[in-house]
DNA sequence: ATAATTTAAGTTACCGATAAAGTAACAAAA
DNA sequence: TTTTGTTACTTTATCGGTAACTTAAATTAT
């Protein structure tokens, strides 16, 4: 038995007894081609079996219809959610995503943006890692002229647009929110103040807590934004000299988590002894006890944002740079409820 | 200023006054060249920013380093874990991973592996949809011989290897735990026979139930895999005829909290009135209370394994077809510990 | 000294598509 | 009638590489 090679638009032209181009025209529906032809041509494509050649394709046409979308990584609850956003935003608009894991190393990253401009990527999404700081990188997609737009994790580019929410304002409202429930005494914990996310949050609570506790009540202990820095947050917090304060505000919910751990093992009781809110929640939190108040990041919006904010990009030269920010709201569950 | 164009090999062999192809081999550490010569390429090629353009050499070459992953959606614990594993295994083996996101839908994971074809992946790793029951799509790509390797939820197809956890072994074992810690009835919730992952742990607890508790004690509710199979199979089992069993299998872990969710509106104490274990864990397992036991997936090793399995196909025609299953461990937190 | 081999390049053809330009055949306008 | 325009294709060139073959000079073998 022969083995089946793949088909190609020269097979299809040589059974219809056309040139290749006439092919190429019908299945693209270019109006140069008379519709019995476009019809025939299709039938037989269908028949044969034809999957068109992308690396042709777009080597010719200098076009991909595809995204590159760059995350630091693809655990917890945040990212796998955006990306199944900015998978339906991108197909809607016929884009395809090709998805990189930077795993929070920017050797990585800048492999994996290397290798997305190689695979000629219409337009690149970028959430950047924890440790970015050289952006030589993206020096090379401004000059190679590929649309690119921030999320989430932003740097500090301002050729770039970007999507975030609204960090600092959102922790600013919560901590408005839990002065306003009784609470005199809160200290934040984890977030870098090297990275957007961080830098934002950390600024939004030093604001709240000046404009509503009084500047001397700043108490924070920068991190990371995973469990094992809320737990050994928590843990200094309480070897620091005993009171801890009312409520904790976590960078982020795994952080919560952490701060969570290191309480149970000092036997502190929450939200009886203290209370929490975290930036951002959980898929699980309804089953956590008790089930924290949480700021909740739009998500869906940013996904959606960023993605048609590229297309646009990749549309039209001319289309102005923006960085935008979307409003976060406050969910009350079990935590901070007092009063 | 001028718009600065793409670098090709053309513009480093102009400037160093070589052919193209001189540079082409150069990089690629062709031993044709000069140890100096493959220096001043090397060299220019730095000073000029070259990025080799994918599309132009897999169309030349037929390869592309590159795999595609078609996983049926990115939440839960188990895809995004195994997503990370085998990113990081590809790219130990110097392959790209592009992921494409079938979201439980036949429609787009036919799609999707089209594309991954017409972007000329070396070979595809597969984890198919709920509703994945024509394999014509397989078909092609079976005619194409591009090497596949499906993993966790495999098709019916003994022609592509495939790499799961050994659920069926998983299931038993649990279930002769439960027996031998002393409870006497015990219903499965969740999965649905027509995959191979349902089939098998349901296969797996008809019959250790029927090898330790008697074939009349066998209670499934079957279902789907997430949260709301859950909610509504322990729903349906409640109003069935009052009596509860003490012990509940579920399908997966968004079962078991779909289950829980189920029992605190029915005012049903867990591990007091009933008692729960669930196939797979998740990262927030510990902090949710009662802390599930649960059996556990050898999620790196599948990832491991399947990624090895597809690059020996890729490399080597020749490399038989294997059919592993992988052994599952259990883990025992505040559930089933009874005697 | 001459043939055989090796080294380090260069030439040509091709991967599978698309863009741009060309060409008949026929119809409508000047 | 000649010009101009359309329609429906075909031809040629090109995208940016790689494979396969060729060539010239240097080295080794006979």
């Amino acid at each position: 038995m022969k083995i089946k090679k793949n088909i190609t638009l020269a097979d299809i032209a040589k059974t219809l007894k056309v040139s290749k181009v006439t092919v190429s025209k019908a299945l693209r529906n270019h109006p140069d081609i008379s519709e019995a032809k476009k019809n025939q041509v299709r039938e037989t494509a269908l028949k044969l079996g034809y999957i068109p050649n992308f690396m042709a394709r777009n080597l010719s046409s200098r076009k991909s219809y595809t995204i590159g979308l760059v995350v630091p990584k693809v655990t917890g609850d945040f990212f796998p959610n955006i990306i199944n956003q900015i998978y339906q935003s991108a197909y809607n608009f016929g884009y395809e995503v090709i998805l990189a894991v930077s795993q929070e190393s920017q050797e990585y990253e800048i492999k994996h943006i290397q290798t997305l401009l190689a695979m000629c990527v219409d337009g690149l999404l970028v959430s950047i890692t924890g440790e970015t700081t050289d952006s030589k990188i993206f020096k090379v997609v401004k000059e190679r002229e590929v649309p690119l737009v921030f999320f989430d994790r932003v740097a500090n580019d301002r050729d770039f647009s970007h999507v975030v929410s609204d960090d600092y304002r959102g922790v600013y409202n919560a901590v408005a929110h839990i002065v306003k429930a009784g609470y005199k005494s809160i200290a934040f914990i984890g977030g870098i103040s090297s990275t957007n996310i961080g830098k934002d949050r950390i600024n939004g609570f030093k604001k709240a807590v000046d404009d509503f506790l009084g500047s001397g009540k700043i108490n924070i202990i920068e991190g990371g934004f995973e469990e094992i820095n809320g737990y050994n947050g928590m843990s200094e917090l309480a070897k620091m000299n005993g009171k801890i304060p009312e409520v904790i505000f976590c960078a982020t919910y795994p952080v919560a988590v952490g701060v969570m751990r290191a309480c149970e093992e000092l036997s502190i009781k929450i939200p009886d002894d203290l209370d929490i809110m975290s930036f951002g929640g959980s898929t699980y939190n309804h089953f956590i006890k008790p089930s924290l108040s949480y700021v909740k990041q739009p998500v869906e919006k940013i996904g959606e944002r960023a993605t048609s904010k590229l297309i646009k990009h990749i549309k039209n030269d001319k289309t102005r740079v923006e960085h935008i920010k979307i409003p976060t709201e406050i969910v009350i569950r079990d935590t901070c409820i007092r009063r």
